[in-house]
DNA sequence: CGTGGCCTTGATAAAGTTCAAGAGCCGTGG
DNA sequence: CCACGGCTCTTGAACTTTATCAAGGCCACG
């Protein structure tokens, strides 16, 4: 156990949740923290379970998402490593108001939710941190919403792949991070719909599609469609 | 300025997001507050602003709101009085991500962040009660989004109802708190789609509709058309 | 080599938006 | 007191976007 823990406190120096925090709240963290493995595809937890604690992906791809009575599914974030997830529900003390599954292989620690509370009680700078995070979560979520509501998929999907372009050092040449199917689900379509959209931009020549591997051709034609992105 | 502080100082203990905190607290909290007056209609702040500060609605309606390039409009939230906002921003050191504006005369309470931050360190409490605010601010956008992408604008309104009806121990006989033209905004659609979809439910004895009044007649065919709402 | 997953393509249908016109309401000012 | 202009709201018709249903292609893995 000795071992274990020393591991697990060099993991959680790397979270960027806990940047900047004293010597004594690592060891403290690394003492209330469960190590948990999912397959591929497992389910982390569903909406309506108790918010029981905190998780952060330590290796890994999370999905969090949001299910239509007739199964239709709607990701509402994809996390990677370092990440925190359903924090909502540790400080609001309701029930998770979404799914999550691990995407890959994952590895998390699992915070329990009365420790972590007395945690941030100690320390002020987690405090800042966690609302720093969530203040962050909110934005990206009111750029869903906004998307959702105002642009149309193919808005959607050039503003999508102009952020991987960022992400990426504003190279042409991107590789999807996830399966069609999933992106759908993220930007709020189906594959059908997907498809049909790639190879339009395709045929207008904004993009070249072969497989997972786009390449952006057009990056003008891609920026004048996710226009509703930028405005002042 | 003594006697406005005192009354600044007793509006801020019936806030919410101050609730629990030392008398100390409350006196620094009046000392960097500033009183601010809005007409209805006018703009408090604009997306892309630098965000300079927390503000709290003390009176008055104030909406949040994104705008595509063509001047549609999605509301993001409606606030009424001890709710803050534009803490998004003051945490994450980031330009607001939507526009504000009062939708009637409103008086809030401006907390400009560097202040804020500071008592934040100092006190915990105040950090806890920001972070339940913020989380329980995710779970309606988690809902929102739901609504957008995985409900159509029946079940979303719907859902409105049954939820205005729910504020108002379940009584049938509701009174729209804003203009139509501003309900379809909040249900991410357009004045004309409302209006066909409220004579609609009326033709089917859903509801039955007169100017801003409305009563319900079928809570349970309500019900099954929004009920992507209640899923485990 | 066959089965199943993922992806594409086509035809069809449904939902919502746009455009246009007009009804109802209200405050102002003649 | 009534007429006017300006709102919000309603209604209809055409059009657009997206979902649905159905079929077939591609590829990896057993």
């Amino acid at each position: 156990m000795e071992r274990q823990s020393a591991v697990i406190r060099r993991e959680i120096t790397a979270i960027p949740l806990f940047n900047g925090l004293p010597q004594r709240q690592y060891d403290q963290l690394a003492g209330i923290a469960l190590d948990r493995s999912y397959a591929g595809g497992q389910r982390i937890f569903s909406e309506g379970d108790e918010g029981i604690g905190l998780y952060v992906l330590v290796s890994g791809t999370v999905k969090v998402y949001k299910l239509s009575p007739e199964g239709k599914e709607q990701t509402l974030h994809v996390f990677g490593a370092g990440e925190p997830f359903g924090e909502a529900s540790v400080f609001a003390g309701q029930p998770f108001p979404a799914h999550a599954e691990a995407l890959a292989e994952s590895r998390v620690l699992f915070f329990p939710r009365a420790a972590f509370v007395e945690l941030i009680k100690e320390d002020p700078s987690l405090a800042l941190n966690m609302l720093a995070i969530l203040s962050r979560r909110l934005r990206t979520f009111a750029a869903l919403v906004e998307d959702l509501s105002l642009k149309e998929v193919p808005g959607r999907l050039a503003a999508y792949l102009l952020y991987l372009s960022e992400q990426r050092d504003l190279t042409d040449d991107l590789i999807l991070d996830m399966a069609k199917n999933q992106l759908a689900s993220l930007l709020g379509t189906i594959p059908e719909t997907l498809s049909r959209i790639l190879s339009r931009m395709a045929r207008q020549g904004l993009i070249h599609a072969a497989g997972r591997r786009i390449k952006i051709m057009d990056r003008r034609g891609l920026e004048a469609l996710a226009q509703a992105e930028r405005r002042l």
